[in-house]
DNA sequence: TAATATATTGCAAGCGCTTGCGCTAATTAA
DNA sequence: TTAATTAGCGCAAGCGCTTGCAATATATTA
């Protein structure tokens, strides 16, 4: 109890040399002879030297920690693309520092602030609903600190790196799924529009539509703010609708649940009377009666590129050259299950 | 960019005082004179100045920065627990670093080592499965850097704190249920043994069986390592038992989700034909149809109170007493639902 | 008024590590 | 053999902050 923790003098006294070189053996100094490399690793090693990475963070600028914010962490998507992040950060010698804005400007301002005062080498994020205003990443950028967005990333800020999914892309799909399935009166439950993901989600379904030359009805299309009263709140307007949908694109989980749920409690079968699809990475979307077919985002993946963006940008030499931005967009894969397709024997849990 | 960030020097030399004026005068030490810590602060403010906190941990050996390590962050489970845990750092004004063991021993070890390394002022624990040696916590106990554990603690770790739940008295409990409500072939599926959480578990509901002169029955039991397949698997097998239950406690929400749609997937209703009760935070459980009856841990309470008490032993002076450490039991709740008591018209959502 | 106590502030020594520069010994070139 | 390199290591100056102690200014007491 109490030991101090050893220090490099230690191991530099036991071993008769300086500081300097137990200091650049540790580090792999091509300076120092192998010989005495080895010989210092082995007594570090040996005496349980870990290195204070206060001390060198003092020196060096580096913390070898990044930062990640997301809006909450108890979230299907964001739980999935963060466990992803400490993986690979754990894999490339980093630690990952967590806040989480709950949606709100303010608290993702304070955030950032205090990822930035922690001195992390950089930080992955993904935006609250509420922000509009991107002041606070110019405190980052000030201080060459590498930001990469995935999911919800800005749409006007330049010079960063951003990974993201097609969402429009992927809304188009499976609207047009549901028309090669021969639905024809299609509503939609959306996010809120403010968040780009949710619009090209919105604009992805009215293409679709437009494409197929049904029109728009605005009777069955209803946002929200991605609550559960709100999704379920939705989800019963549109059921309650004069001429309800025979088929409805959901922007997430959540609307998708409430859709089934509540289709199901007023005695509608799914997907005879009404066909669903969603965006949904929750394990339940497979297992569930009936299964929800929807856009599965490869979460795990964007939170990795996201990490090895991060920190290839990190430790790129900015005194040679200018390191280039890019958008990364992935692919999503549209899980087709038993929500959205007629006459298909279901297939429970995994055999 | 590539601004410098500005530092206490900057501070003092704008005001003409010294820097351990300024750094006094930031930790409001009561040596400096109200007035010129409100001058210091206003200085500080105005021009952007963020303490780095390399620099003083390095003198104070106190980082502000809490470890957390958990099997993984994608469990609802943990996931609500660790979001508790960052927003109650937060407001105590500590970052959260977190770590994942994957269940495995190696792992939670290096991560152990990680955190330690990154100078925590102490760490918060959810044992891994695979844990069974607890040599690694003596590194963190050596260095007095406090270890609160919650949920899957130790047995046999003395002096540390521990956030659980009575999982004996809540297996009891929902066990009971089910005979209130008339069941009397009653099954279980169950976690891996050398988890006391689970032990527990199977201990409560057995004792609720002799309790009411049930049998045990073997070909209604089943272990299981809690993965999708081994759930699935398990649910199957007691299902297609020579004489099958008419109810069954599942040890967690994936077992009771399996157990429920496999039960629906070869035409047994829920409740009528078998009941089930398990243990779940997920908020599917509510809305699923049936929706479960499950016994709920209060995981952000856990996740707080975690956090509070680990606070609290980090802020204390050792040098006058020695800290008491103790273990926290939390009621849990037995949320009953539709998959339990029969002749019950289901609500739907959230009304 | 002198002496003592008290309130404020500054000085300077670290915390544990990195790193430019200089020194010595060993190696190579001439 | 001697001069010029080069390899290997140590010296010492920080990085930005905290803090014990000394110094000064101000207030209190005798």
């Amino acid at each position: 109890m109490g030991k101090r923790k050893i220090n490099i003098y230690d191991v530099a006294n036991k071993l008769g040399v300086s500081i300097s070189t137990v200091s650049r053996a540790l580090n792999d100094n091509p300076k120092i002879s192998p010989a005495t490399t080895k010989k210092v690793k082995r007594m570090a090693e040996k005496l349980g030297f870990q290195k204070n990475p206060l001390a060198s963070g003092l020196m060096t600028n580096k913390t070898k920690t990044i930062g990640v914010l997301v809006p909450q962490i108890n979230k299907e998507f964001v739980a999935q693309a963060v466990r992803s992040i400490e993986d690979t950060a754990f894999d490339m010698g980093y630690s990952v520092m967590i806040c989480q804005s709950h949606e709100s400007y303010s608290r993702e301002q304070e955030s950032i602030n205090t990822l930035l005062s922690s001195r992390v080498d950089g930080i992955i994020v993904s935006l609250a609903l509420e922000t509009k205003n991107l002041e606070h990443f110019h405190n980052a950028i000030d201080s060459d600190t590498p930001v990469v967005f995935f999911d919800r990333v800005p749409s006007d800020l330049p010079n960063t790196t951003k990974i993201i999914v097609d969402n429009f892309e992927s809304a188009y799909k499976a609207t047009n799924h549901l028309i090669d399935q021969g639905f024809k009166r299609i509503g939609h439950i959306g996010g809120p529009q403010s968040r780009k993901v949710f619009e090209d989600r919105f604009e992805g379904y009215k293409k679709a539509l437009v494409d197929n030359k049904i029109a728009l009805d605005d009777t069955i299309i209803e946002g929200t703010d991605l609550s559960q009263e709100d999704c379920f709140r939705a989800a019963k307007k549109i059921l309650h609708a004069t001429n309800p949908p025979d088929a409805i694109v959901c922007a997430n989980h959540l609307a998708s649940a409430n859709t089934i749920f509540y289709a199901l409690s007023i005695n509608k079968s799914i997907p005879q009377d009404v066909a669903v699809v969603g965006f949904s990475e929750n394990p339940i979307a497979e297992i569930m009666i009936p299964s929800l077919t929807a856009v599965r985002q490869p979460c795990a993946e964007m939170g990795k590129i996201a990490t090895q963006k991060l920190i290839e940008e990190i430790n790129f030499d900015h005194k040679n050259d200018q390191y280039v931005h890019s958008t990364i967009v992935l692919d999503t894969k549209l899980e087709i299950r038993g929500s959205s397709v007629l006459n298909v024997r279901e297939t429970v849990g995994k055999l």
